[in-house]
DNA sequence: CCAGAATGCTACATAGGTGTAGTAAATGGA
DNA sequence: TCCATTTACTACACCTATGTAGCATTCTGG
């Protein structure tokens, strides 16, 4: 009988849950940065791991707990980061100065952890939805701050809420831009661009 | 014999081959409005078209050559409606004035054809790569065109390339905001926010 | 009215993904 | 040492999509 066993698969290390859970999330995440949102699945995280798909499944219930997953583990990282970055205490300072100091630190944010800011930043709009959902909640809340912000430094009379919408998507993509070409890109180049729009004849 | 043909499909009205590629174009753009771009496959096509996909296939090569000819079919809108939009013959003008006659003129522009403007500025990153790059060039290129504008209207110390791309970053969020909820950023809210930005003390 | 061209359908093979039931191996404690 | 638990694997059933070969139907011009 030379045929009767034909090559069972060799046993992956053996893993506790918690640990395979956070190698599971790291892997998810390597796809993402590695391949976009598309390339993740139950199957293709199975195979980064170098596992089968009943292991994923032993440990989250299916693809959308397992993103729900990373993005909390992410989150708290993410966020305690950008708000560090942003000056929250910009009362009495002027547009320029909150520019100023805003800018190279979420330059540096970025590129300090760009895997998981090119998650965000590049989060499509076809991820599942759980994902969807949380990021775009999270982008609601930073956008208040922002519009907290704006209303502190401007004018009263200005629209707040459209210019916090357009300071984040500059924010976006100038994001994308620093993490596709850091050297051209530098935090410099970014703020003095910045602060031409600001109006260059501003106090 | 009362099983013997057992429901056969019935025929679909016979169309002639042009015309099908239209319908079949309509109803690609029809599923990217409704269910984004991850709706869009051959079968999905098919089926909103009434159709089989073998019919499908004998209009097209397959999914990218038919998304390709979609393009070609509404970029000349698009950028015709775009160009005659943007205001070329900037030099000289104020940038107030630019955008005073820009942002109205882009408003009116995106609600005169909102489906063709959803599918270009809600095209994720993972749309086929025919389609991204198509759209990404054109992008490139509008891009351009506007880094002329903003050198041949501001000083020309100013970073026109990171100017360029944070302007069309605002403008392709207004678009987004103004395909999503027209009655609340409408074109004045827009360029009232726009003047502000750019500053007010600006001459 | 009746070929033959044009158009549409069925059916199949292929590929990748989901989710699960049942089984095999490794491991640690009694 | 041996058994129970934990962990991993196999195998299957199912789904959706691609692309194609061959057959059926409709239409049109002679």
């Amino acid at each position: 009988m030379p045929e009767q066993t034909r090559k069972r698969r060799p046993y992956a290390p053996r893993v506790p849950a918690p640990e395979r859970r956070e190698q599971l999330l790291d892997a998810a995440l390597t796809i993402i940065d590695r391949d976009g949102y598309d390339g993740v699945s139950i199957d293709a995280i199975a195979r980064e791991v170098g596992v089968t798909r009943p292991v994923v499944y032993g440990a989250f219930d299916g693809l959308g707990p397992l993103l729900t997953a990373l993005l909390d583990r992410q989150q708290q990282r993410a966020l305690t980061q950008l708000y560090g970055a942003l000056p929250l205490d910009a009362l009495g300072s002027t547009p320029v100065a909150v520019v100023e100091r805003a800018i190279p630190a979420l330059h540096a944010m970025i590129l300090a952890d760009p895997v998981t800011w090119r998650a965000i930043l590049r989060s499509p709009a076809n991820v599942p939805d759980v994902v969807r959902e949380r990021i775009e909640g999270d982008r609601t809340r930073v956008r208040q701050t922002i519009e907290l912000m704006v209303t502190a430094v401007l004018a009263p009379g200005a629209d707040g809420e459209v210019l916090a919408h357009a300071i984040l998507a500059i924010l976006d993509h100038f994001g994308q831009l620093v993490l596709a070409e850091p050297e051209r890109f530098t935090a410099d180049r970014l703020v003095a661009s910045a602060r031409a729009m600001i109006g260059a004849g501003q106090p």
